[in-house]
DNA sequence: CAAGAGGGCGCG
DNA sequence: AAAGCGCGCCCTCTTG
């Protein structure tokens, strides 16, 4: 059922086959010692025996397993679990709830390019057969040992997504990100110059100043530099700026908007993380509290729209684009059980809303839900919360239960377990004395956080199931071989498959199928649909 | 010279 | 339009 394989300081590999004993307890049935070069043969021949491998970090396996053109089907990521079962609320009375920060406790370990020679790997974190029995025992006892279960599993096989698609790549063209950053700033200047755009620019923003030589990127000196001008603002952000009259504005904003795509995304960026056609950014799992993805480097999480034309599919390939509609208020309405917002989420969820009379547009109805979910006290998202709370009293009572908790420094837990940190957990201790005001308002933001984490991080099992179905109904359909389809980018709530033209269809299909599963698997019967929008297209700005 | 804070902005 | 959540990464400026 479960091998255990831990590296050891000279680079040799432990392997140890744990199984259930008589006793209904599990423990080591046998062990070998391997060679480094023997890794592959071996979990090539436990893959055949449906093997579930557990290791101390997927991220310090997986990459050069997969260079190896070894695919791995299931694991247990003893790190990312571990950070599950000790902050869950579903484990209290394991020795692993709330026990002290150990080796476990560490970021991912880097991820190492699995194609470089030389690399040595690290030792494994210590006691890894402790360490998996101790969370096996936590989950078996838990009262929830399902949902834990679920999410050990979805959260580990996110981990081997990741490593995937790190190494598969997200298809990313040279020539056309070239072609986009030209008809935006100009042509690539000699390096340490500014485009011709840009200069154009700014010299348009220092003659409206009067100010010769103003570094626009300095706040400092462009605030001064305004006030100089009559103008009174209290920042540089676009939107106090669009406000103003002055012949400055159009050429400062037309620059700003310049000068992030060049910093961003420009041809340095296209030089640093742009090889042999494919984008590679390190995905991290469970980077924010709420189970979220982050990424590392490249800024893979907020590609720009307007470089997006340059992630185009090889020739006789297609990009299935599909993101899940409405996601987090139909992961509240599931949550909460609230009968009447499912009934207004039969179609577009916010025309819904509009439809129970509630709000008066579908753009009232975003802001509300919205508002609701992050815990809007002003302008429109504030004003719009009592209507809210009036059609849909079970959904709202949910999030406003989580926020009380957070305020009075609970926790609260996802629907699979995931609970959130305690206030004060993390960087600075919180005052001591309350009523002081900067307490209140630390307090309201920390209810805030707990409001949205049950959303957010439902949400997030929601998408790990998701990606999880997803990958294993392709590698079912059509393989593991370099011309399956497989997935390429995933963010929060979107997925992208690379995929032949001849399949990308029924890879929509799949696509569909494994949201409408992963909502089955999660919340049952309840009425909630997640529909997801997929556009088969070449180029991912065409899609949405 | 490096690290960290703060402003700003891209994404969900 | 921000506001109210979650990120990563750029720049400038201050501090050690």
């Amino acid at each position: 059922m479960f091998t255990l394989l831990v590296r050891r300081a000279d680079e040799s590999i432990d392997l140890t086959v744990i199984r259930r004993g008589s006793d209904g307890c599990l423990a080591s049935a046998e062990s070998r010692t391997l060679e480094q070069d023997e890794l592959g043969e071996a979990v090539r021949q436990g893959e055949r025996d449906a093997t579930r491998w557990v290791w101390d970090d997927t991220a310090r396996w997986y990459p050069r397993l997969l260079s190896a053109g070894v695919f791995v089907e299931r694991c247990v990521d003893l790190r990312l679990v571990h950070a599950i079962l000790r902050a869950s609320a579903f484990t209290r009375g394991s020795a692993i709830h709330a026990s002290p920060r150990g080796p476990y406790d560490t970021p991912q370990a880097p991820a190492v390019d699995g194609s470089a020679l030389f690399v040595v790997e690290p030792e494994s974190l210590p006691d890894a057969l402790g360490e998996f029995l101790a969370q096996r025992d936590a989950i078996e006892a838990s009262p929830e040992r399902a949902r834990l279960e679920l999410l050990a599993t979805a959260e580990s096989t996110g981990a081997l997504i990741a490593a995937e698609m790190r190494h598969a790549g997200i298809p990313w063209s040279a020539s056309r990100h070239d072609e986009l950053l030209t008809a935006a700033l100009g042509p690539r200047p000699p390096a340490g110059e500014r485009p011709l755009r840009l200069l154009e620019a700014l010299a348009e923003i220092r003659a409206a100043l009067g100010s010769p030589d103003l570094n626009p990127d300095s706040p400092t000196d462009l605030i001064r530099a305004l006030r100089a001008a009559g103008l009174q603002v209290s920042s540089t952000r676009q939107w106090e700026l669009k406000s103003l009259e002055h012949p400055v504005i159009e050429p400062l904003l037309r620059y700003k908007k310049m000068q992030r795509l060049l910093v961003a995304n420009g041809w340095t960026w296209l030089d640093a993380w742009v090889r042999d056609g494919r984008f590679r950014p390190e995905y991290v799992p469970a980077a924010a509290a709420t189970g979220r993805w982050g990424t590392s480097g490249g800024g893979a999480l907020q590609l720009p729209k307007a470089v997006r034309g340059a992630v185009v599919a090889d020739p006789g390939h297609a990009l299935v684009v599909a993101d899940a509609s409405q996601l987090e208020p139909r992961i509240l309405t599931a949550l909460s059980g609230d009968t009447a917002m499912a009934r207004a989420g039969s179609g577009d969820l916010y025309e819904g809303i509009v439809a129970t009379g509630a709000v008066a547009t579908r753009s009232e109805a975003k802001v509300a839900m919205l508002g609701a979910m992050y815990g809007a006290t002003q302008g429109d998202g504030g004003r719009l919360m009592p209507r809210l709370t009036r059609a849909f009293p079970r959904a709202i009572a949910l999030v406003e239960d989580a926020a009380r908790v957070g305020e009075a420094g609970g926790v609260v837990s996802t629907l699979l377990g995931r609970t959130s940190p305690p206030p004060g957990a993390g960087s600075e201790e919180l005052p001591p004395e309350m009523g002081r005001p900067d307490v209140d308002r630390g307090m309201r933001a920390w209810g805030r956080f707990t409001r949205n984490f049950v959303v957010q991080g439902t949400a997030a099992e929601w998408a790990l199931c998701w990606m999880g179905i997803l990958r294993r109904s392709l590698a079912e359909r059509y393989g593991r071989g370099p011309d399956a389809p497989h997935l390429v980018f995933f963010l929060h709530d979107e997925v992208v498959v690379h995929s032949p033209e001849a399949v990308a269809a029924e890879v929509a299909g799949l696509v569909e199928s494994a949201a409408a599963e992963a909502g089955r698997l999660l919340f049952g019967a309840a009425p909630v649909r997640f529909p997801v929008t997929v556009a088969t297209v070449q180029a991912y700005s065409e899609a949405k």
